[in-house]
DNA sequence: GTGAAAGCGCTAACAA
DNA sequence: TTGTTAGCGCTTTCAC
């Protein structure tokens, strides 16, 4: 059996209260009778009890996270930051996925895959406002990684439109006129929606094409919904001198088949992406990015998260992460290593 | 104030043992009580406390995995695959890791930065028996990826010296002649120096030199190792024909290098890696690679400490998962894309 | 088939 | 400064 607060204090001919106290470092208590109750709690190999702790005020010390896909290395990276920003409070975070399949996201948001948290933050695909509007869980919600939800949960944003913008821009500075956009299917108020938003305006702004033949959904965000897309269009007879892909395994797919069928990157085709997951900056062509501050969203979530356990009770807040667009050789060419 | 058992036996006029009998499904209850007490879970909302459930029947429902990074895919992937294996059971996973630094793989092992969990999987890098013959935490240990502890605690393995050696086995039978290894610092018992056993096995086996010349050794697993490495050996003045590397990140990084000066893959420089991390198939070159089956060892983790966990109390178990070998273009050339 | 009550290990009032 | 005790929400004997 383990051992408990009362074997300690037996061993160290003291009363619980007093072995609490200088496991919880409580000022009051004299040094030799905090030496005599460690020396205890040596001898024993004394570990609290978190669980027993916990129902007693109320808090696991356990943050969730629920993200899409782990696979996808984007969130992968995330969730390590998360881990590192979450560990500093002393939290230790609990990992899920949801495939960004709806019903799972709502499975998610109410808890009913883990019960023992004292918060979530959890990264949307799919959900759409009504789906939270009936959130009962009362343990406090962040969001991740979208801008227009009206909801009374923090959220911490990224500026999808004005990052796509900033790299179609960037492709348009080039000299590219037909720039192509490869993407999840959007859908309203997914960040899918919001990069072709962004590719769209941008080209209105330079008075291009933005018409539907250069847009190429996909169904997922993996390296072979970008493959699938790029052939599709170029089977299609489209050749464009540029891609915006609405994220960079999408855009790496893309790259792939261009190469198989002949066609250079960037010479023929330049390529942006959005996430700046490592595995791009080491391809035979490096790819230009965008890079959303992924230490800077781990830490406001966790922050946010933990400012609600405080009993912060504020309006919702909408805090943005910075975000910067990495050019590389996929639309530099080589003499723009990095 | 959140609803417990008694709110809602007050509400249904019963006493809590009854409420208690339906939430737990237990046999012997009346389906005329079984209706009543539902009715007044759902009209309250009543939602199971699990700490409290867990500090009765010392179960959390939660296990912890610790790898060394997320970031690099394997890591991301498997844990994808434990998080699925553990749902199979209602089990939730609580995610760490350990950077591969080993004070931190041993903190982990004593359970200091999660008290909350019923077992623990642990994948180590740089981790020695020795290290762990002191453990005197009691929660079940299940060890990931190695093959050579003699430790007390089950251990799913996969055989990297025999899977090295058929990596390097298929680069010879391509013809090639000096096949180089690229790999992290191969330290008593560690992956790396598995992996480079396999390849000097076969190189020996093969009556060629497996001499320490066409060594490139690296302090990580990363992209960015495996072109420092890469370089290194160039710049040394090797050429080797063949590349075998430790991990999927260092056989990219290297073909990056090589890609960079004007060596073709794999027509000068054929290349294998290990892990078959999916990043690996959507290069410009896709990459043959050794490929763990993650799902078979993320179950037979989970399984295993399950199995503890049901108080089995049998010798340590070694299980060995299955492994492939996927010859893609970087060592067949285009004809093979797969 | 259902109820009463003890107790899991801990913390925090309150008492001494 | 230290000890006593109630109670967090649940499960589980043991009566009824």
């Amino acid at each position: 059996m383990r051992v408990s607060l009362k074997d300690v204090a037996l061993r160290a001919g003291v009363s619980i209260k007093t072995v609490s106290n200088v496991v919880n470092d409580y000022q009051h208590v004299t040094p030799a009778m905090r030496a005599r109750v460690q020396q205890a709690i040596d001898e024993l190999g004394y570990r609290p009890n978190v669980t027993a702790r916990h129902l007693r005020n109320g808090r696991t010390g356990i943050i969730a996270l629920a993200l899409p896909e782990l696979g996808n290395p984007y969130f992968a990276e995330l969730a390590s930051a998360v881990i590192d920003a979450a560990a500093g409070h002393d939290y230790i975070v609990l990992l899920d996925h949801t495939g960004g399949r709806r019903e799972q996201e709502m499975l998610v948001s109410q808890g009913f895959r883990a019960l023992v948290i004292d918060g979530l933050i959890l990264s949307p695909l799919e959900l759409a406002d009504e789906d939270l509007s009936g959130r009962t869980e009362q343990v406090p919600l962040v969001l991740l990684g979208e801008r227009h939800y009206d909801l009374p949960y923090d959220h911490i944003a990224i500026d999808n439109v004005a990052a796509a913008r900033a790299a179609v821009r960037h492709l348009l500075d080039l000299g590219r006129r037909e720039v192509a956009f490869l993407g999840a299917q959007p859908r309203r108020n997914r960040p899918a929606e919001l990069r072709v938003r962004g590719w769209r305006e941008e080209l209105a702004a330079a008075g291009l094409d933005a018409g539907e033949g250069l847009v190429a959904a996909t169904d997922g965000w993996g390296h072979e919904d970008g493959a699938r897309a790029m052939a599709r269009l170029l089977d299609a007879g489209r050749r464009p001198d540029a891609v915006f892909a609405s994220n960079d395994l999408i855009a790496i797919g893309a790259m792939r088949v261009l190469s198989e069928r002949g066609l250079r990157v960037p010479e023929d085709v330049a390529v942006a992406g959005f996430d700046d997951v490592v595995e791009g900056r080491y391809g035979a062509v490096t790819l230009t990015s965008v890079s959303p501050d992924k230490a800077a969203i781990a830490r406001m979530a966790v922050a946010s998260v933990l400012d609600r356990l405080d009993g912060a009770d504020r309006p919702a807040r909408r805090q943005t992460a910075g975000l910067t667009l990495i050019e590389r050789e996929s639309t530099r060419g080589r003499a723009a290593r990095g």
